[in-house]
DNA sequence: GCGCCGCAATTCGTATCACTATTAAAGAAC
DNA sequence: GTTCTTTAATAGTGATACGAATTGCGGCGC
């Protein structure tokens, strides 16, 4: 959730190389050499190459004798790749990138939903009604911070219920558009109280083993959220 | 699609210790030592510290002074790496891993469809229908490598038409799962006339703008697909 | 003009050394 | 004895240097 770990350097490197190529400030086709980065970032060839070699890993870059390293076409990037998809958010593509995550938790969650009704075990099923009974307090007490916490745990545990580990594997992405969403203000400051009603329809159609209605009331949930965000053109 | 690049040699110990690791052969917390890998693989500290790199940047791995590299728990890899995806399909998880990617695609697929029913450029419908047209015909005349590349051609361009990166991003996935139940003998020798007609239904809504006879259509491909896998336990 | 060849730019791979963070054990204080 | 501090060992981290391999490009020969 939180940014890259920047205790070592090629770390430092990253973070600073990889939103910039990310926000396409630089055109496919581009070439850096690892001599550049050295005085660009003051780094020894070590660091380096090491950044690159995630870089590539990624999609982003491709790297040759003779030729330096290239700026790949952003239909090749591994757009799934959490560190990606982070440095997309904090830039100019935020909302554009959130449009796409959004349309990907919407066909993914409603399944979730069903799948973890027919799946999860027993104990867990409870705790998702848990999660949902604190929403309601919080949402009525209007602590929004405390809320949005807990918004996150509900859609992480639906996702790991499914028992599917692709589901379970969007959970930090679906935490991050959550989190994107307020806060770059497109939640209304109050949890509207349809899309609580509903959360709560998801827990208990998840305990009580009811695949159809899970996926029903979680579609709504997110179908709203698809929504809302075309309004904003 | 095919394997990653072999020309680098860091790339070599990665496709040794890769699938080694995505396979479960090492138990989360095991420790590997940099050292221990130069030996293993003849190789210098620059290239298997480049290795762990990309391990560690796929969240496999994580490495620290003093500890050296530790294998992750499972459920924090980065499980959409298509890196990872096709080490795991080429290891003993690999029925597992067709699993949850065939529900990922019976996620996701259907809304693909409506969103390239609602969205795509007039000539690449065409292009679809066309596509659609071709697989008829070598479904009829039993080719069946030749079907199984436009089966392919076909998912893939409706991932692209919906205009979605994201679901864009699936496509290499998809190629992987349809490609995966072929080798592994999942499919029928013949390409069964209800799933052509079905495919000719989704060529046709998209072609006409019809999103929900486009979903419908794709929903019920992938269900039978999904319900395919479930019979075989 | 066309093909071949060699130059030069750059990454790739190796080797080595100093530095730093981490941990655990030894030792000191109470 | 228990707890806190110091110390030492261990492994990754970062820097530097150099030779090998690769390949795009320009020039040369025919």
């Amino acid at each position: 959730m939180t940014d890259a770990d920047h205790r070592t350097l090629h770390n430092r490197v990253l973070a600073a190389l990889g939103p910039a190529i990310a926000a396409g400030e630089f055109a496919p086709g581009h070439v850096f050499t690892l001599e550049r980065l050295e005085r660009e970032y003051g780094v020894s060839r070590t660091v380096a190459r090491e950044a690159v070699r995630v870089l590539e890993s990624m999609h982003l870059v491709y790297s040759r004798p003779r030729l330096g390293v290239r700026v790949r076409p952003q239909d090749e990037w591994s757009v799934f790749d959490p560190q990606l998809i982070r440095w997309r958010l904090a830039g100019s593509a935020r909302t554009h990138q959130l449009r796409s995550l959004t349309e990907l938790r919407a066909a993914v969650e409603p399944q979730a939903a069903a799948a973890a009704a027919r799946r999860a075990p027993e104990e867990e099923r409870r705790r998702l009604v848990e999660i949902n009974e604190a929403m309601l307090a919080t949402g009525a007490a209007g602590d929004l911070e405390a809320f949005l916490d807990l918004d996150i745990q509900f859609h992480r545990l639906v996702l790991r219920l499914s028992g599917n580990e692709m589901f379970a594997g969007l959970s930090g992405v679906v935490a991050e558009v959550l989190a994107g969403r307020t806060a770059y203000d497109l939640m209304p400051h109050h949890p509207r109280p349809e899309a609580l009603r509903l959360h709560t329809h998801v827990a208990a159609a998840v305990r009580d083993g009811l695949p159809a209605v899970a996926e029903a009331a979680m579609r709504a949930i997110v179908d709203e959220v698809v929504e809302a965000l075309e309004e904003l053109g």
